[in-house]
DNA sequence: GAACTATTTGTAAGCGCTTCCAACAAAAAT
DNA sequence: ATTTTTGTTGGAAGCGCTTACAAATAGTTC
């Protein structure tokens, strides 16, 4: 064992085994043939040399990484970091390492980051931005770096697609508000900058109401929890009626939170849902509507299809994931019965 | 523009230009003295030709990857999640880039992990794991990484240490409540393989006991909300009564629920505390009460120590967060007049 | 304008590894 | 015993870059 040595090079262990330097990258990589007795004498010089091939060098010799970037708004959500998690089980089993990309929602940031994980060698990535348009990102694939795309349709021969569909649940939780009893006005909670994903949402939003004809209002709000609960803390204090669609539960959270603080009953009084749900969705009281999509499952799945992408062995370039309509209390169930709904 | 082709070279770049390999690296590298007139003509060609430095290529000649290798239990922890975020910051501010290690609580994963971080060639690491021993640890000090160790004590010359200090609070606070009119037995929720710091909370919580004489139980839980949920519904239903302490907010969350939805009042029947304090802490209701240290800020810091470790400018090769008492409505205020107290 | 210095550029040797190809030895086939 | 086959090794080039060091050019000074 050396201490506070240099770095055992793969040289130093050829010349102590007696053997040459491709004989060891042989023992190392385990293919090509070498005798048991050749393999066992390296093998033996190798633990007590301390050796440890240089992954940079072996990178540079293969032309792989085994590393994939992974391009993300920010680690500090959880619906991310349920993604984050999900990817790096896979990426454990599949013996990737990640290298992480935070774009903290700012467009000048993706388009950097997209530049790092060019110059970074990485074998592939999975890009879950919301700032940055196809073409952007496309950009990504005419540079030969295979990647799976989050949340939008980029086309490229080594993009694959993983997309989010809120529409028809959104539109038909709506539309069955009311034509059931729906007496409250909804509003949808707009947050600047929060991506694609929520401005489509937003845009269904406005599209059901105008069908129906029926009177909404858009919210600005930020997206803090904080700053979100006490803006609604105001708000309760002359609006004591509502219907609140949140992007993320903890946003809802503020409100659900707000709305009971100011003495307010969810769901009688106001009634609030999200399209993420996340661990928040179930720790708050009454617990939370939330259109769903599993983010574990998400990042998952990403993983596998970039790691078939690598391996040229991806058939669907492109998976689709359906929100469902968790529910909690804090809306109404109009299913049915009613029998919630007193 | 190159489009799907082989990567460019700073070889092509050069016969491009109609200069030397050196030169190219000279201006791209921004030192060394080149003419006004030839750095505009690489640059140029630069451009035109799409041309990005190899990360790896460069990394292996100058021996620095500008990258972090950062060992974690699993992303998927809101208090990680809000020190990986801290880390980001500062890393995005020095020009790093983040490896992410996850070890999944695994004594023998994470061990794994430290030989890939060694092998992976990182510039240095943070290391914030709750399996490992100091001796395991340091081993990575022994290979030259240079290492920021949090909430243990690792020795070595390039290596710093990020410690929490729950001790004094918890203490007094333990204390404080038997000398008021704490009337509850208090029970401390043991979690299978959360790491030293849970571990050596237990020991001060039963240490602390012994010197009051008074009685309290030890109550073996598992680290999911969900399961610990379930767990105390049960258990709320022959015991009616208690003070919980626990490890993070989301388990002490799911006791408050629990002790809620059983038609227990929180915090006159039941009290319930925790020592790390997320999101969660502040979504309950009521809201809970935690020792809490800030973990963006601990993720900062930590990064900090890193850089300057690595530029031979760090000074003070230990830090210490003191948690601090973050009062919620899930215990009873005993300070001065106990005024929540009826 | 010669002698010298300062500045800009090119040459070439690595960084630590993989891998093709040739060389050789041992086993099998004739 | 000789040729062919199979298996095991070593030599050497190359991955894309940096960086002494040498070479060449330009700029000073007397």
């Amino acid at each position: 064992m050396n201490n506070e040595k240099d770095r055992v090079t793969i040289y130093q262990v050829a010349k102590a085994a007696g053997v040459s330097l491709a004989t060891v990258s042989r023992v190392i990589n385990k293919q090509g043939s070498v005798t048991p007795a050749t393999r066992k004498k390296v093998e033996d010089t190798i633990a007590s040399l301390g050796y440890r091939p240089s992954g940079l060098a072996q990178a540079l010799a293969t032309n792989r990484t085994t590393n994939i970037g992974v391009v993300i708004p920010s680690a500090n959500y959880v619906y991310i970091a349920n993604f984050l998690n999900g990817i790096t089980d896979v990426a454990k089993e599949k013996g990737y390492s990640l290298t992480l990309f935070s774009t903290s929602h700012s467009r000048e940031e993706a388009l950097q980051m997209i530049e790092k994980v060019i110059s970074s060698h990485v074998d592939g990535a999975i890009i879950f931005d919301d700032q940055l348009d196809s073409e952007d990102i496309s950009h990504i694939a005419s540079y030969n770096v295979p990647a799976v795309v989050i949340d939008q349709k980029v086309s490229g021969e080594k993009v694959a697609n993983v997309l989010f569909n809120y529409d028809a649940i959104l539109d038909q939780t709506i539309k069955r508000y009311y034509s059931r009893r729906g007496d409250k006005k909804m509003s949808f909670l707009h947050v600047h900058n929060a991506g694609r994903l929520l401005a489509h949402a937003e845009k269904k939003f406005i599209k059901a109401h105008e069908e129906m004809g029926k009177d909404y209002a858009i919210i600005n709000c930020d997206d803090s929890y904080t700053r979100t609960y006490n803006y609604f803390c105001e708000y309760f204090k002359t609006n004591r009626k509502g219907f609140f669609i949140a992007y993320r539960d903890s946003i809802a959270a503020a409100v659900l939170n707000a709305a009971t603080d100011s003495g307010l009953n969810v769901p009688k009084d106001v009634e609030v849902m999200s399209l993420v749900g996340t661990k928040y969705a179930h720790i708050v009281r009454p617990t939370l509507t939330t259109f769903s999509i599993d983010m574990n499952e998400v990042g998952k799945r990403a993983m596998y299809m970039l790691t078939d992408l690598l391996n040229h062995s991806l058939v669907e370039k492109t998976a689709k994931f359906d929100a469902e309509l968790v529910r909690g209390g804090s809306t109404i169930d109009r299913s049915g019965s009613d029998p919630d709904y007193r």
